[in-house]
DNA sequence: TCAATATCATTCATATATAAATGATATTGA
DNA sequence: TCAATATCATTTATATATGAATGATATTGA
């Protein structure tokens, strides 16, 4: 077994905790949050999207979105509007204002991720996505583990 | 420009949340949370470092690990001690019913362990190991880029 | 020697994560 | 059609993260 230091979550930890600061403090200069962040990155692709949607897309939790959309909302970056067909969807919308913060922010955050970049080469970084990717892919094997006491059973009974 | 869920933080924010579910679910199973069990880890191999110590082994910022460290002595797991030599120290200390905890907990990660490490082959866990090394190591190249915009300038005030 | 500075653990205020529950609305199957 | 179930956003309680500040102790330099 490898050391905990070398851990697989302990490394990934270690590097989101060495590459995280440089963003934040660029996000902080807009008085942003790194969620809040995210939030707008991912509306000013796809603006008005439902909560769920935005959830899955920034990979904020639910409960923790909705303390952030309240900010955002409060600071007058976006606005809820619930769905006419489906009225248990809210979506949310961004505001003219924060339709002009991201020409401001959008660049800086672009320079700083292009400095990123440069740390491996283009084929590091490919090969980092790829192992990156068979790992969520085959995650729900780690499932298994869980309901193995459990093998090829007809269900009698509700 | 890569996609922004394909950018180095939202790849690693989503194997982390796909990988530690399942670690969670067995440290929940003795009333630890993750942080908690990270503390024994370490503890485990080095017991009665200092705070400090253990917010670099732990990755638990300063602090956050106050509480955690609160909660685990409150669940009679450790112990704190201030250090006679340097009396700003705070070294946290093991109890027994700590060290039998471990015999019972380990053998259960280590086996999710090895289902987590079944998801690559060794070469792959090697090459990932690398890049993500090189990633920290060469971060502090990011620094740089903060301190940019000011080149050798003499204040002259507005 | 002692004043300036640094270090360590902690506190504080705020924001976010986690797991469980809730209320409102949709969907489904008998 | 309607009762059972599912889905969505939210709330709740607790734990942790972040950035700034504080008090106690060490260390350093003049």
């Amino acid at each position: 077994m490898k050391t905990f230091q070398e851990s697989l979550p302990m490394m990934l930890y270690r590097v989101l905790g060495q590459v995280l600061p440089h963003f934040r403090s660029i996000f902080s200069e807009f008085g942003l949050t790194e969620q809040q962040w995210r939030v707008l990155r991912v509306l000013w692709e796809r603006d008005g999207i439902p909560v769920l949607v935005l959830s899955e897309e920034t990979l904020i939790p639910g409960p923790s979105l909705v303390g952030v959309v309240d900010r955002l909302q409060r600071a007058g970056l976006v606005g809820r509007q619930r769905c006419l067909h489906d009225r248990r969807l809210v979506r949310v919308v961004l505001t003219r204002k924060a339709r002009s913060l991201e020409a401001r922010v959008t660049p800086k955050v672009d320079a700083a991720y292009e400095a990123l970049e440069g740390l491996l080469s283009v084929d590091e970084w490919e090969l980092l996505r790829e192992v990156l990717s068979k790992i969520i892919a085959r995650s729900h094997a780690l499932d298994a583990q869980v309901r193995e006491p459990e093998p090829a059973e007809e269900s009698h009974e509700p």
